[in-house]
DNA sequence: AAAAAGCAAGAGCAGTGCTCTCCGAATTTG
DNA sequence: CAAATTCGGAGAGCACTGCTCTTGCTTTTT
């Protein structure tokens, strides 16, 4: 039986984390507050607690949001671009600008995911699973089409579990990459590359290449699109 | 002449900013409080404002201090190497090492250098000197024994005051490889490598060493000391 | 119908950044 | 040397934060 208690209940929870995605959106991570939330939701400040029980709380599901928008996206372009009969280039390509778009068109979700974690803030076990669709991506165009190129000798010890069915020998090349796509976004963002970095967009493809290059990717005839 | 109260506002000005470092390296940046400070340091919370003019200011000068002291901590390492007659790829593992070394042990300061600027915040004038000597350095010994190794097509457009005396072939490289050690550190710092990578310090030597590569210094005869 | 659970509201605590006024002491000016 | 000025410290106060606790009222369950 669903009482009338519990979709009102809904209701003003999802209001609550709309708002408070709006809120992020607009004055950044270390502005949120519960009361600007519960205010613009028509509760009043106490009242709010009975739907989130700290801010930490509500950071966490953001995060966890933040994540899953990002992988989507990335993993939507990955789609189109396979859809499309796109090289594993082409698809390597599209990831690599598909979440330096997101990140763009969403800095404060962006910073609040790959930016520095709040003091004494453990990310917790739900932010863990959604952390590493982004990766995986990776993971999975370089284990289909990479191989293991003549590099630095033997590699570091990786947890097996994290990246299984990957050929061992380039493990940790494809986290390197990953590390290079989101260190390069994040620098941008960041502002790093003020007055270093002039076109980013053709920036980024450059370093994608260049990852591609050194995990192994098929080259391609025709170069970047 | 230096009267008495010159010398006072010296030692207050001194002791405030010892006593914020000291909260940054305990608290991190996001619980540092100008209150905090003030009553610390033997001042009343109003006092405090004769010294610094706002808790942006205060962020501000550490961040400064930031990228000075991890700048000092590698070219000391640089150095060091250099003064042992290690070889450039010596030297560049050892720039490496020093700025993970500094990262971990000052993880606060980093992550204030590194993280998410905070919201509506421009990293004023005075910081984008010591903001570039980490990657200054990567840039004298690429350019010293570094060379274009054929990679990824035309490179895309760098301000080219920013690496003066650089072969512009090279250039679009030593700033992937320079967001790629920040990159490397940041994920380990912030999280992103748990569960991931085990052995953190070989991974990065691992990763230094593929980035030597990229930049073509020239290959040693043992390896990895 | 009675009991239990759920939710909103209000007051309150301890803390924050920052401003303004006041006052005494140190410094510069005449 | 005395007067004028500057400067630092203190206190009160404003508007805000996260969070807790108690008090009522309404919905749900027994």
């Amino acid at each position: 039986m669903v009482t009338a208690r519990q979709r009102a209940r809904e209701v003003t929870e999802r209001a609550i984390l709309e708002e408070a995605r709006r809120q992020l959106a607009e004055y950044g991570a270390a502005a949120l507050s519960l009361r600007a939330v519960a205010r613009a939701v028509g509760l009043v400040s106490s009242a709010i607690y009975r739907y989130v029980s700290s801010r930490e709380e509500l950071l966490t599901r953001l995060i966890v949001e933040a994540y899953d928008a990002l992988g989507e996206q990335a993993e939507a372009a990955h789609a189109a671009a396979m859809a499309a009969g796109a090289s594993p280039r082409g698809r390597w390509r599209a990831v690599w600008r598909a979440v330096r778009t997101w990140a763009l068109a969403h800095p404060a979700e962006y910073s609040l995911i790959y930016g520095s974690p709040v003091p004494g803030y453990a990310a917790p076990v739900e932010t863990v699973a959604p952390a590493t669709r982004v990766g995986w991506l990776l993971v999975v165009i370089i284990g289909e089409h990479g191989r293991a190129i003549p590099g630095p000798g033997a590699p570091p010890v990786i947890a097996p579990t994290a990246v299984p069915g990957l050929d061992a020998a380039i493990a940790p090349a494809a986290i390197a990459v990953w590390t290079q796509l989101i260190g390069t976004v994040s620098f941008e963002l960041f502002g790093q590359y003020d007055n270093v970095v002039t076109d980013r967009a053709s920036y980024l493809d450059y370093v994608a290449e260049a990852a591609a290059d050194f995990v192994g990717l098929p080259v391609e005839d025709g170069g970047p699109a």
